[in-house]
DNA sequence: CAAGATACGTCAATATGGCTGTCCCATCTT
DNA sequence: AAGATGGGACAGCCATATTGACGTATCTTG
């Protein structure tokens, strides 16, 4: 396993043979830091009898409207069979539309209508207020750390999904 | 809502209305960062006919051993009934022992069986490797600020619980 | 010591969110 | 015209969580 050669050697070890604790640490706040940010969003989606499988669908169609299913499926990467009970959820309750899709008519691109994009809106206030008091508390140069590592969990196939995300709105 | 006086004040927004952008950024590396991580230990649980619920135990019987079992029930936040089943497949595969406690008679202690602490670092293995390259790419600096950041996301009431872990080994 | 609280186990019923496999239709590509 | 692709739908299954109720052993406290 090579080592990026910007990685200052330790005295003690190669970084990819850190020690135990340091992993660990990083595993357990992972763990905790990720399930509790998630727990802000419960009630609000059991408000309308959704869960968190509806949030994820709800959150990546607010971020890149017109999205085609395909590419839905891609980012959550779980079968057509479970996104389709969940998107007939959502469009049942009038949170998203589709339309077919004007360069390739098989597609059909997804989209939150009005009552959507208010409710992912009052949702994302409380992943913000969670968020946000959690920058503010580490600083800004934490956060860019902390984008840093996510960024090297993320395979590199995946990692064009995740830019292609943030490089609009 | 008070701003921590340590954090500068950019010209554009207090800190705790951060730009959306950078808002969902963290959410979505969160996203993928947290699911990439578990999956890579998928196959080895698979291969015991276990899921991620038993590694869950696995993992913080193997950081605490002894552990009662209520401490594992506020770790892992569920109910006792969805412990239960968890915690009696990994006793019918000889992966975790309980011991009446010494202290109190009533509790029962938690601890992994030889074999039980084979599997678990072997689990451990996969979620090191990917950890470890993440952060060797990252570098130290952005580590700290992954922790930070992380830290700030756990509510005050569970803190003590994620010190309490990190402070042996 | 008696009463109550606590730690743990267990029953039954239910919900959620995944999965596989199969088949179908419409549309695009070659 | 043939095949690939995007999407939908069927049936059935599994893993993981939930609530509520109840039982037993043990500790704590008035």
């Amino acid at each position: 396993m090579a080592v990026p050669s910007s990685v200052s050697v330790t005295p003690t070890a190669s970084p990819l043979f850190l020690r135990e604790n340091e992993v660990r640490r990083g595993v357990e706040l992972l763990f905790f830091g990720y399930t509790r940010l998630t727990r802000a969003i419960d009630e609000g989606l059991a408000a309308h009898g959704l869960g968190r499988a509806h949030h994820r669908a709800l959150y990546f169609v607010a971020r890149q409207p017109d999205l085609p299913i395909s590419a839905l499926l891609k980012i959550l990467a779980i079968t057509k069979q479970s996104l389709g009970r969940v998107l007939t959820d959502l469009a049942d309750r009038g949170l998203v539309e589709t339309r077919t899709g004007n360069v390739d008519r098989r597609q059909k691109l997804l989209r939150l209508t009005p009552e959507g994009i208010q409710f992912e809106a009052q949702l994302f206030d409380a992943l913000r207020n969670s968020l946000a008091s959690a920058y503010a508390a580490a600083g800004q140069e934490s956060v860019t750390g902390f984008w840093r590592v996510l960024e090297g969990l993320i395979p590199a196939e995946d990692k064009a999904m995740v830019v292609a995300l943030q490089r609009d709105i």
